[in-house]
DNA sequence: CAGCCATTTAGACAAAGTCTATTCCATTAA
DNA sequence: TTAATGGAATAGACTTTGTCTAAATGGCTG
């Protein structure tokens, strides 16, 4: 039996897929089931763990496939960081992040807590997609 | 014969690295003069290539520990915004970075361009290491 | 010249991510 | 109920970026 706490149901996730124009399969919501259980950073690899864990195996072209898609239409972040792998963030709501350099974890900042002081002139003919600020920190040597 | 304009003497690169407790062998020279020619930002595998359009091969390992040992020693930072490769940047001092996401270009962000209104509470037992701000932009559509 | 030791090197290896050709499967039509 | 359709899932080959290893190189110093 698994955590009922901390669970989203079923058909809260396929809502939520439904809502934002994602056809909800078998596949797409156990990843969700298990991304959107609260906010926080995984990559790929640790998906792909995760959902393997438990009942029949999901391919790794479909976790790619489904986070890229989920990315697609606003349904998680990613937060690119670690040279070597994409986060995926179940928090989508405008936030920044610390990144421990030590041990390669991503906390969120929260909002309010960080702003710029005013928006730098864009280059001729772009417009603004996103701003992500990333305060790089490490154990403190006291 | 190399335009002499933008051209960096052997001499001001060997002081450089000498100043940066790094050791000048040819081919650190050599990726020197490159890298250093101006502000910019290059992947591992632009400088492999630039390097490699003249004189005798200098292999991928000596490039990607050449860059590793340049970034330890504060001659160039690192700067993460593509997922796929890590962009060494020329331009040491504090500044921030517009990044396209259409063509993947990376452009200085002048400093006093760009401040943040003040710093969050670090997480316990961290210190700053150092702020990224990315900005990402694409084509203004109209 | 001989020895030393840092540096360079080729190429094997690893890890993240992409691609392709095929199979699966939910839905609709007959 | 079966058949057809088309999007989604899959295995595994492939690509790219980066790391590692063991051997060769080469500048210095004695
Ligand atoms: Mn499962
Ligand atoms: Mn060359
Ligand atoms: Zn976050
Ligand atoms: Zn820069």
């Amino acid at each position: 039996m698994m955590d009922e706490i901390n669970m989203i149901s079923k058909s809260q996730i396929i809502d939520k897929l439904k809502k934002a124009g994602v056809t909800p399969t078998q596949q797409r919501v156990e990843i969700g089931q298990i991304l959107f259980a609260k906010p926080q950073h995984m990559s790929a690899d640790q998906v792909l763990s995760v959902v393997n864990q438990t009942g029949p195996v999901v391919s790794k072209a479909t976790i790619y496939n489904t986070l890229g898609l989920f990315a697609k239409k606003g349904l998680v972040r990613e937060v690119i960081v670690d040279p070597s792998k994409v986060f995926y963030d179940s928090n989508t709501s405008e936030h920044h992040h610390f990144y421990d350099i030590d041990t390669g974890s991503l906390m969120d900042i929260n909002n309010g807590q960080l702003r710029l002081e005013s928006m730098p002139v864009l280059p001729d003919g772009t417009e603004a997609e996103g701003i992500d600020i990333v305060i790089r920190v490490r154990k403190s040597m006291h």
